[in-house]
DNA sequence: GTCAATAACGAATACCGTTCGGTAAATTCA
DNA sequence: TGAATTTACCGAACGGTATTCGTTATTGAC
């Protein structure tokens, strides 16, 4: 019937917009940019896209539901349970919120600041938080699964992910302590807890 | 000298700002509206403060820290360390979150969209965590506290503080559940956990 | 009462996401 | 193969906002 779009032309603006969006952060980059940086005009993205907002989206979620996935196939890997809590502690609040220069910050800048219109996430949240609540579950030893069924444990994690990808635009030099994963990884198996004793470097 | 900066000039227009921003959120509300609420000009709200961000965290530095010297008295009279706990746990990750129609998520807005000139936060987060593990800590039996201490379990409460307040403003509807209120104090505690049982409703 | 500093204001400025009107490419159908 | 028609594509506006500029006039000091 008539001209039709193309397929190359919507990767190079997502690619664009994901190198710049990583260097200069969602709010820093300009739509002229991306455009240019792809090679077509302004008004041309709005062709491929509904907003700039539109745009972080489609990177961001294949993005992530990428991620979660690696992470589950890493954790799959590991046998002790103890480990297993530790490591996807210490992927959800410590590794995602730096990677990508913190591109995750990128969403909260987003969201906090979009209106009610912003329907988007509820779709991705929710499989982040079954995918990650999945992994949880799959750590922790059965009879604790019972006494933590209830408590949605995924959406908190969530939740404390996104403090800490803010924090880490605020703060690149200070992601959470070893210590602090360890401890809260005891929490969630249930353990008594150690001191501040040995297993600190006992990570890799 | 000269003619010299009126206090109450100030103080208009931090309430007009206030006002607008709880009810508006931080970028809807624009500096003519706040300018005009509070009887003065555009311009002349620069003569008071750098930039509409610096108006945002003059009202937020002190509304935050006087929430918390509350939040202190509160628990103060609460003799049960469980059920303090549990009412910090709730303070600050489903009370807190959602008043003044979500006022927290305006700074969220802030920093997570500010560049590096941001320097502002630090200050008001230190002191914010200091305060929480005083009363995170005051709660605890003696022998959690030397198990805990190595974790700046304060910082992590703040950064899920701040994941709660973005997603009070993607969906009030949906605050923390009482079930991982309970659970997670129950973690910090060091209990063994009930399972979905009693004292969902001994909260008041 | 004069002088100088500066609060105060109206009007510009700069910037950006988004929309509009027109043009031309490409697909379909005769 | 050649209209007809749809729509990708572009340059130029548009609308809105934080911030700055140039000027005026208020106010405190001497």
């Amino acid at each position: 019937m008539a001209q039709v779009k193309k397929p190359e032309i919507r990767s190079a603006i997502l690619e664009s917009a994901q190198r710049l969006f990583a260097r200069q952060g969602y709010n820093s980059t300009t739509l002229a940019q991306i455009a240019r940086d792809a090679g077509v005009s302004s008004a041309n993205v709005y062709v491929y896209f509904r907003s700039k907002l539109a745009v972080l989206y489609a990177i961001y979620d294949p993005w992530m539901r990428a991620r979660l996935v690696l992470l589950e196939h890493e954790l799959a890997g590991i046998a002790d349970p103890a480990l297993r809590v530790r490591r996807l502690l210490q992927a959800l609040w410590r590794d995602i919120p730096a990677e990508e220069n913190g591109f995750v910050n990128n969403i909260m800048q987003a969201i906090s600041g979009a209106g009610p219109e912003a329907r988007y996430q509820p779709a991705l949240l929710r499989w982040m938080e079954q995918r990650i609540g999945g992994m949880l579950l799959a750590a922790l030893p059965v009879p604790r699964r019972r006494q933590l069924a209830a408590a949605d444990l995924a959406h908190w994690l969530v939740m404390a992910l996104d403090g800490y990808a803010i924090h880490h635009h605020l703060n690149p030099r200070a992601p959470v302590s070893e210590a602090t994963l360890r401890i809260v990884a005891a929490m969630i198996l249930g353990n008594k807890t150690t001191g501040a004793r040995q297993k600190a470097r006992a990570v890799a």
